[in-house]
DNA sequence: GCCAACGTTGGC
DNA sequence: GCCAACGTTGGC
């Protein structure tokens, strides 16, 4: 089992949005990048931890436990011509891009990101190095348990 | 809106 | 395969 990382802006879809869905799930579209894929694709297992992370909004940081809900599939947006989303050189018989289902588990308070970077423990946090974009990233045992014993 | 950092594209 | 140009991310 790994643990996660993965970002949304709030204003496609925030926490709030996953705790009004059926079963509180949703389909992790949109991820255009190939490494974060392939975390969807090939590491991801149903029941994995997540962290739920909102960005480019006015207060990024962590705002919800969630878990890895199923196996990957194909992104449906990527045949979709309407979809911002849409990727002219992807083919149904042969999707590029791969999701996952992201069950929340809970919504929690929200640890932003100068508090994040407060922790000592936190310092290696794939999150917090300069530069960093990866929209999914790996977490690991010691960081995760840490950011629970803040909530 | 700015801009640093990084990823992708495409000509050669 | 190189790399310049361009596009995107995401915090501020």
């Amino acid at each position: 089992m790994r643990h996660w990382l993965m970002k949304s802006e709030p204003d496609e879809v925030s926490v709030d949005d996953v705790a009004g869905m059926p079963k509180k799930t949703v389909a992790w579209f949109g991820v255009r990048n190939y490494q974060a894929r392939n975390y969807m694709r090939d590491q991801m297992q149903v029941g994995d931890p997540v962290l739920f992370y909102h960005s480019s909004c006015p207060e990024p940081g962590i705002a919800g436990i969630a878990k890895v809900a199923s196996k990957p599939y194909p992104d449906d947006t990527q045949f979709d011509k309407k979809s911002p989303y849409y990727d002219p050189k992807a083919k149904r018989e042969e999707p590029r891009w791969m999701l996952v289902d992201v069950k929340l588990v809970r919504k929690t308070r929200l640890i932003g990101l100068p508090e994040l970077r407060n922790h000592p423990e936190l310092a290696k946090m794939t999150i917090l190095q300069r530069g960093n974009r990866l929209s999914i990233t790996p977490v690991t045992p010691e960081e995760w348990s840490f950011i629970e014993s803040l909530l």
